[in-house]
DNA sequence: CGACGTGTTGATCTCTCTCAATTAGAGTGG
DNA sequence: CCACTCTAATTGAGAGAGATCAACACGTCG
C-alpha cells in the first residue's frame, strides 16, 4: 500500500512530464496530496459536484460520463492510467461530467488549486497540461463524429482499435496477445449511444466475421486492417492541403 | 478595413484576458500577425492540414467539423466572436478537424509558435487559455450526450438554446429581439447526426408546437421553458453530491 | 440453491433515413 | 423584365437500421 513517487508516476510515460527536471519533478510531488483507492465500478465524482479536485488515474480504467434525468447515460470518453481528471473542475468549480471506474483503480489526488499552482510554477508544466487537454478534445470529437455519423459496426471498428490502441501502449508487449478489456457491452453501447441489444448482435457479427474477439476479458484484434477500413481510420476524409495564407 | 487593436479584441469581454493587465495586452498585440478575412462558407483550415496556427475569431459565426471519406460530415462545435482556433494544431502540429466559416469573418492570426509564447509570458495568460478550451470540451461534451441519448425533439431544444444562449450574450439586447442566425438546416443536421429532411420535418414540428421561430435569419425563442425542459437542461441528471474523500 | 450480473437471441415496432418532387427566393445573363 | 439556375426549405411515401420487449443461458457469489 506504499504510495508511488511522482518520479515513477505513468504521466511521465506518457510524453507529458516527459521533460520534466528533476526539480520539476519534486514540485508535482510537493501537490501531491495522497492516493485515492477505489474498486470497480465505483464513483470518483458525480455530475455537478462542487468540490471535485485535480487527480490523475495511476492504475485501473476509468471513464467520463453525463446522464440525462431519464437515466440515459453517455460515456463520453475511457480513462488510462496517466490521464488527467478534473481540469474543468478546477476551472469553473462544479463537473458537469462524473468520472467512474471500470477497474480498481488508484488515483492521485492532488491538493486544491494545484492546478494554478502548476500553471505558476513554469511555462513547461502548463503547456504539458494543455497537451493532455487537447488530446482528450481530440478523442472526444472523434467520439461525436462516430455517434453523429458512423452506422453501428463502423462506431465498434473505430472504438475497438481506439481501445486498443490505448490499451496495448501501456502494456509491455504492446497488445501482441491482446490487451486488458474490463468493459461490458453496457460500457459499449453508453459510449456509442447504441442500445444494449444492438451492441451484442453487432459485436456478435464483427466476431463471426472474423475481425476481433472478446474473450476472458481480453480484446485482439484478428483484422485490423479490416476493422480500420470499416472505422475509416485511414483516408479520415482529409482533404489535401490548400493554405490559404 | 483597419485592423481591430488587442484592446479591442472580443476575447476580453468573454471573461477570458479579462484580468489583464495594459501590459499583458500589449504583449498579446505584439503576437498578432495579421488579420485574415473570409468570405461565408470559405474554409479557414482543413482536416490533416498541417501548417495551422492560432486564430482568435474576432467577427462572425464558424464552426469546427470532421468528414468520414464517404463524404458525411460531423459539425464538432460552433464557433463564436471571442473563441480561440487552432489550440490543437499548434500542439500536435497537424489538425484532426476543420474549420468553416457560416457568415463573413475576421480571424486574427497570430504568429508561429504564438501559443507556447502566450505560456511563457504568464501563468494567468496559461491558464486563460485552458479556461477556454475546457470551455469548448464541456460544450463537445454537450454535443457527445445529445447525439448519442437525445431523440430527435430533444436535440433541437437543447442546440436551440445553446445557440441562442451563445448569440444572445454577444448581442447588446442579450437576444430580446431575437438572435442572428446564420445557420442552414443542413448545418444543424450535420452537428446533430440527423438526416436534412429528417432535420427539416423536427424543426417544422417545434415550430408548430409554438416553442420558437427561425425567421428572415433570426432565431426567436418563445417557449423557453418548454424548449429546456425538452432538452434537459434543468436537471440535467445530476446525482446529489456525496464526496468521498 | 436462488439471486444477480452479463451475454445471447428472436420477434416486433418505430424513429429516422432515403428517395422523390415541389416551392420559394436570390442571383445572373440576355 | 423575363427566362434560367442554384440554394434552401418543404412535404409525402416507402424502407430500414436500430430500439424495445421478452426469454434464456451461464458463471459468480452469498
Amino acid at each position: 500500500m506504499s504510495e508511488v513517487p511522482c518520479n515513477q508516476c505513468p504521466l511521465r510515460r506518457t510524453s507529458v512530464f516527459l521533460d520534466g527536471t528533476v526539480e520539476d519533478v519534486k514540485f508535482i510531488q510537493s501537490l501531491k496530496q495522497r492516493e485515492l483507492r477505489l474498486r470497480a465500478d465505483e464513483i470518483l465524482f458525480f455530475e455537478g459536484q462542487k468540490d471535485a479536485r485535480l487527480f490523475t488515474l495511476l492504475e485501473g480504467w476509468a471513464f467520463r460520463f453525463k446522464t440525462l434525468s431519464n437515466g440515459r447515460r453517455q460515456i463520453l470518453n475511457f480513462l488510462f492510467p496517466g490521464d488527467l481528471v478534473g481540469v474543468q473542475q478546477e476551472i469553473v468549480a462544479e463537473s458537469d461530467h462524473g468520472i467512474a471506474t471500470l477497474t480498481n483503480a488508484v488515483f492521485c489526488v492532488f491538493q486544491r488549486n494545484a492546478l494554478w499552482k502548476l500553471y505558476q510554477h513554469s511555462p513547461e508544466t502548463g503547456f504539458n497540461i494543455t497537451w493532455l487537454t487537447a488530446r482528450e478534445q481530440s478523442m472526444v470529437d472523434d467520439g461525436l463524429l462516430s455517434v453523429g455519423q458512423r452506422n453501428a459496426q463502423e462506431r465498434f471498428a473505430a472504438l475497438l482499435i481506439r481501445l486498443f490502441r490505448r490499451a496495448g501502449a501501456l502494456q509491455s508487449d504492446n497488445g501482441a496477445a491482446g490487451v486488458k478489456f474490463p468493459i461490458t457491452q453496457q460500457h459499449m453501447a453508453d459510449a456509442l449511444g447504441m442500445s444494449l441489444v444492438h451492441t451484442n448482435k453487432t459485436l456478435r457479427k464483427l466476431e463471426q466475421l472474423g475481425f476481433h474477439r472478446i474473450e476472458d476479458g481480453h480484446l485482439h484484434l484478428l483484422n485490423v486492417k479490416a476493422l480500420a477500413h470499416l472505422g475509416d481510420l485511414f483516408g479520415d476524409g482529409r482533404v489535401p492541403q490548400r493554405p490559404l495564407f
